[in-house]
DNA sequence: CTGAAAGCGCTTACAG
DNA sequence: CTGAAAGCGCTTACAG
């Protein structure tokens, strides 16, 4: 009797919704032997014997095995992850640490989970939500500006946190950066050497950006200088908003001579808005940047910058989650510094 | 009978591992619901009744309850992570790309896990599999140079994939990128248009500018322009390399006219040292570069080069992989185009 | 609109 | 050096 060839439903080759990879056990029946080995030649490889070692291996790579790390991670309650809180990658600012702070991870067995939180503070709740569903290992985060009750939250997930590119007396954990506000007043030190009367400031209103403002003013104001032309504004900046700033600022005070800006970009726009006014640079208006960014050298050599060292904070903070995760203890508190750089005389 | 202070042994709070956070069913409990219910309250919240939800809602802000999405994933076979696959993120090519595209992703409420893959071919197995690992519900790859293997591989997992920044004839899936083939063809008329007759190349030795470079010199060949004389460079560019690069083009070729570089940071090194050579930009030689980074225009105005609309990559990227896994079909083959940016007279 | 049972694919802790 | 049993914290598919 000739059965009718009826329509083959799809068959389910699991149990429950229908999955379709390759599993432990699957590569477990053709090695001969019990998935416990199979984890093992992952995870504790010199535990097994050499003949073993090789079966599996072959078998592995005969069906193209490659571990489910979210049942290993469950299993386990280690998810090699370690997310990275940072504003925006966009920028060779932070993408410079992030890239060396990846690699670094990496070859230590970890993988990074990039959290983007732009520059507001406020969406930082849902994001860190969204990071920590993932239960990583280590948290990496860029500064140290944050409202209590996430601090408080970070610091009761008992996991290492590393707080990068800023200064803190109250580190949640482990603390890898460098003083805005020292940054401020250095710069406001060389502006005065200089014999700068007219200050001027053009500059983001982030957290960061602001301390350095802060050092600025207030050292200026120590020697007397109290009226700095200032133009705020909101992040991301670039070299159209510094050429505004110039701009305003010179609307707003006749005889600036020295601009403070909290950016290379901004200070791009700054040189290359005073090149079509033809204000010499720096002859009539010292210009400061930050940042150091690779093209500023030979684009703007009448640019003054503060380099930090942004691939150092990315290795230094690596190394001080892999130390604790393989269970150093101690304080952490590195100071990378920061460097004024002046192309020509200020 | 006072019992001796004995040493309190931490007690273990989870039969394994002594795990410490807040599970679903600590929820369940206090809402006086089952844990289902507040499984849906995260991923069906409309099917659950309003006092219900505000009785969940409730526990879980007190617990700081947070999902755990290894657990979550590994039941439900979604992992809601995406792979994408980057050679770096140093540079602001491809990082304002990643950018975009992450937003745009979470936006959709995905997570993006990044590989960062250096330049080198050979070393994307490891990386792939150390992706793969999390069960990603989609792939983005930057470039389509993979090699056969890796294409079945990625072929063979059954979940979308773009591929970006390149064109080609058999995309793994999907594809969003421009052709580099054709723009070294452009650059190559352009220069041809301006009566060059003694060009040069500089340029990493990357697949995609190696493509750009066989759109450059068969073109030129074509018109009779046959010795390029060529500085190949392994990546990363940088601005030192562009200045070296000039010198030994200057040394292997009289009379060189045009120059094409790989990208904009050698193009600046190039114009750098030819200003230090005191040789006329683009008067004497004209120079092309690649990338068009923000910088360019107001730091080297006399400086050629190639727009390519990196955001909308990273944009429309996201959006196919959203659709596709939003159950849309149908082939996707986007061609973003590029543009080539005079400043000045080529 | 809500819940009891089973299972996702691993690893731990133990035993041998 | 190797394995049987139990469990990690969720969600699915069903039933009511």
């Amino acid at each position: 009797m000739a059965a009718s060839k009826s329509v083959d439903p799809a068959p389910m080759r699991r149990a429950r919704s229908g999955a379709k990879g390759v599993r432990i056990t699957d590569v477990a029946a053709i090695a001969g032997v019990s998935p416990i080995t199979v984890s093992r030649v992952f995870n504790a490889p010199d535990t097994v014997a050499p003949e073993t070692l090789a079966r599996v291996r072959h078998a592995v790579a005969e069906l193209g095995y490659v571990p489910n790390r979210l049942a290993g991670g469950l299993s386990s309650a280690k998810s090699r992850l370690i997310a990275a809180i940072v504003p925006t990658v966009a920028h060779s600012l932070f993408s410079e640490t992030v890239q060396v702070f990846s690699d670094t991870m990496s070859r230590a067995g970890y993988q990074v989970l990039l959290g983007l939180s732009g520059y507001s503070d406020e969406d930082e709740a849902p994001l860190l939500d969204a990071v920590l569903s993932r239960r990583p290992e280590g948290v990496f985060l860029t500064g140290v500006a944050h409202t209590p009750t996430l601090r408080e939250r970070l610091r009761k997930i008992g996991i290492p946190i590393v707080e990068t590119w800023d200064m803190s007396d109250d580190p949640i954990d482990m603390l890898v950066g460098f003083s805005h506000y020292r940054i401020g007043v250095m710069v406001a030190e060389r502006f005065l050497a200089r014999g700068t009367r007219r200050p001027a400031l053009v500059s983001a209103n982030d957290q960061r950006a602001l301390a350095r403002r802060r050092g600025f003013v207030e050292t200026l104001a120590k020697h007397g200088v109290n009226d700095v032309a200032e133009m705020l504004m909101p992040p991301p900046s670039s070299i159209a908003l510094g050429k505004e700033g110039l701009r305003r600022v010179l609307d707003m005070r006749a005889g600036v001579d020295a601009i403070f800006c909290s950016s290379d970009l901004l200070a791009l726009g700054v040189v290359s808005e005073a090149r079509r006014l033809a204000i010499d640079i720096p002859g009539r208006i010292a210009v400061c940047g930050f940042g150091d960014l690779e093209f500023t050298a030979d684009a703007m050599p009448a640019l003054t910058t503060v380099r930090v060292d942004r691939k150092r904070i990315g290795a230094t903070a690596a190394r001080c989650l892999i130390d604790r995760l393989g269970g150093a203890t101690g304080e952490t508190r590195v100071d990378v510094g920061f460097e004024l750089v002046e192309r020509e005389t200020l």
